[in-house]
RNA sequence: CGGGGUGUGGCGCAGCGGCUAGCGCGCAUGGUUUGGGACCAUGAGGUCGGAGGUUCAAAUCCUCUCACCCCGACCA
């Protein structure tokens, strides 16, 4: 390709409304362009980085004995009320109205049509295992776009479904599709970090996101530099018995050497109601009466599919609310407003479930851990000592609802957990059975009893992903594609292309290398080498040759890799061969 | 949806009641240049996001509205 003729300039300057670096310089390279918030489109640097990465995804689907197909984007409405999913998938949904008045939606994710697709063509327990997938363009009508390709609303996708006969089928058709994907990202150039996850509107049971070390993901995760242990901090588990004593605000002298269960006798005490005045808060109340906020409970207030619940969690944690909307099994979860509260009989500061009644009350695990807990009187300006549960009050549901933190304890080895943000850039899920039992994806086993087939899903964000390779690999001067993905391998950039020398040489060797199949972007644009070298480094090309009067004078070409400072010279004679020798021995995959 | 911000040539910005709306980059033409974003000359390119209002006069003040960005809520 010739640099003169290439569609997409160049920019000094990003864009005002660019903020993130993959934005930013996949902006200045030329290589996206935005059309509206969350929609881009690809230009034609930046889309042969996206059809590289199809290609490498491509390949290792199919070695996994993926098979490609292609479903539409347009999915009758019908298909999402079999499911039921339309409700949780909601309003990120784009919906539209046909000339008869049927309605549509543009696919968000296609496992309601691939299991209306199985409920056709398998039949028998020998059509199994089946995996199937496809690369294609994705709506979702996301709240809030963002980070250029990071986040949004129209995208390419990778989709692969699987289903198999029974649960450990489906775990062997889910390892080989994480090995597939770490192949995936080694091939690109990326470093990832595999963790348990949340599968929000998907549904299923169990997760797992692949993750890219970044300040500018959204997700947060945290992990065990002991044991491995890593998840979203959505799903995360933590050790509880022990944390308290690292998150208590500075207790006063004398409670603060002592551990929760020092601190407490480990003999439930009788019931005693004691004076607290205007102390509201957990903070306020454990300073008050000398205690970690650990020897608390905090009630917290949620309206969920417009009921009023009730949570109580201990003192010294965090309500998770990804975990809470699972435990409740509810679409919608916000925190109750101050009238709402009063209008459900609760006080704000000094309520807590002990003598209340007619409302759903959901509580973390952590109450369990511990006895003697101060806990809300349920009337302004008095808290319980020494409430105990389950003697003193009940509740609806007991389960893991607990925020992790860094610093918190690793629920597998006990030893301390670090966060990070990420961007997930896969996902794969665990759906189980309950999509292929609604829209009919079901089989004969060998006894001839017909069985829902057992699906997963897994999916790759390809803009996402190259978004990410940007973040994760730049400096101050542009991008620094990996081979495998970069737009071209080599930049030929001629100098005083006034000297005939150096303007047929560049001929000849860009021709050279085109006739060896080498992917070659050939600088003929009159600029100053300084132009021609920053051009190159922004757009991140991986290996440069310069040819000038100066390496004309030794019959040489001179290169220099993207990640290197050091420039070589190379003999022209032969040079085509020497050159894919040396992309062979520096590629990634 | 809540909070904050920005809309002026392709990009970055200035102008914030007063004459013909400027500057840098980029673009075009000619010339001089050329190893890390050269220089000179000439030139093209603008409904100042939109609508309404105030005024002798509006990019500038007021009202409404739209778009985009950031934080949060939300979100595979």
């Amino acid at each position: 390709m010739r640099f003169s003729k290439l569609f997409g300039k160049t920019l000094r300057q990003a864009p005002a409304e660019a903020e993130s670096v993959s934005h930013q310089l996949l902006l200045r390279a030329g290589m996206i362009a935005q059309v509206a918030a969350g929609i881009y489109s690809y230009l034609p640097s930046g889309w042969r980085v996206l059809r590289k990465i199809e290609n490498i995804i491509r390949e290792e689907m199919d070695k996994a004995g993926g098979q490609e197909l292609m479903l539409p984007v347009l999915q009758p409405f019908e298909l999402w009320q079999q499911s039921g999913r339309y409700v949780s998938f909601g309003q990120t949904m784009f919906t539209l109205t046909d000339r008869k008045e049927h309605k549509l939606a543009l696919g968000p994710t296609h496992e309601e049509v691939i299991a209306d697709l199985a409920h056709r063509y398998v039949q028998s327990y020998r059509d199994l295992p089946l995996l199937v997938y496809q690369i294609q363009t994705k709506f979702r009508d996301e709240p809030r776009p963002r980070g250029g390709l990071l986040r949004v609303r129209e995208f390419i996708m990778k989709d692969l479904y699987s289903f198999d006969v029974d649960e450990a089928a489906l775990d062997e058709s889910y390892r080989k599709m994480s090995q597939a994907y770490q192949n995936i990202y080694a091939r690109c150039g990326l470093s990832t970090s595999i963790v348990e996850a949340d599968s929000g509107a998907i549904g299923g049971k169990e997760s797992h996101e692949f993750m890219v070390i970044s300040e500018t993901g959204e997700d947060e995760m945290v992990f065990c530099p002991h044991c491995g242990y890593s998840a979203n901090v959505e799903k995360a588990r933590i050790s509880k018995d022990v944390i308290a004593v690292s998150r208590s605000p500075e207790p006063s002298e004398g409670a603060a050497k002592q551990s929760p269960s020092e601190g407490a006798a480990k003999q439930p005490l009788p019931l005693e109601e004691i004076a607290t005045p205007e102390q509201k808060t957990i903070e306020e109340v454990a300073n008050f009466l000398g205690v970690p906020s650990s020897q608390t409970l905090k009630a917290v207030f949620y309206i969920a599919d417009r009921e009023f619940v009730f949570v109580v969690i201990r003192g010294d944690l965090e309500v998770n609310e990804t975990k809470l909307r699972n435990t409740l099994k509810c679409n919608e979860l916000r925190i109750a407003t101050e009238s709402e509260v009063a209008e459900a009989g609760m006080v704000a500061g000094f309520a807590s479930p002990i003598g209340i009644k007619g409302t759903k009350v959901i509580a973390d695990d952590s109450i369990t851990l511990g006895f003697n807990f101060i806990a809300g009187a349920n009337k302004p300006g008095y808290h319980f000592k020494n409430a105990n549960y389950p003697r003193d009050f009940q509740v609806d549901t007991l389960a893991d609802i607990a925020l992790a933190h860094q610093g918190d304890k690793c629920p597998e080895c006990g030893g301390k957990l670090s966060s990070t943000r990420g961007i997930e850039v896969g996902h794969i899920f665990k759906l189980g059975i309950f999509i292929s039992e609604k829209l009919g994806a079901s089989f004969l086993d060998q006894d001839g009893v017909s069985r829902p087939a057992v699906m997963g899903c897994y999916g790759i964000g390809l803009g996402r992903l190259l978004a990410a390779i940007v973040e994760q690999s730049h400096d101050d001067n542009g991008i620094i594609w990996p081979i495998s993905v970069a737009p071209y391998q080599v930049y030929l950039c001629p100098l005083h292309l006034d000297n005939p020398a150096v303007t047929s040489a560049a001929e000849k060797v860009y021709q050279e290398l085109e006739n060896a199949g080498i992917e070659v972007l050939f600088d003929d644009r009159d600029e100053s080498p300084g132009v021609k070298f920053n051009d190159a480094d922004l757009l991140g090309i991986p290996l440069r040759l310069t040819i000038s009067p100066r390496t004309l004078q030794n019959q040489s070409i001179e290169t220099k890799w993207r990640t290197e400072k050091e420039t070589q010279l190379l003999p022209l004679e032969n040079l085509a061969a020497e050159v894919n020798k040396l992309l062979i021995v520096n590629k990634c995959d």
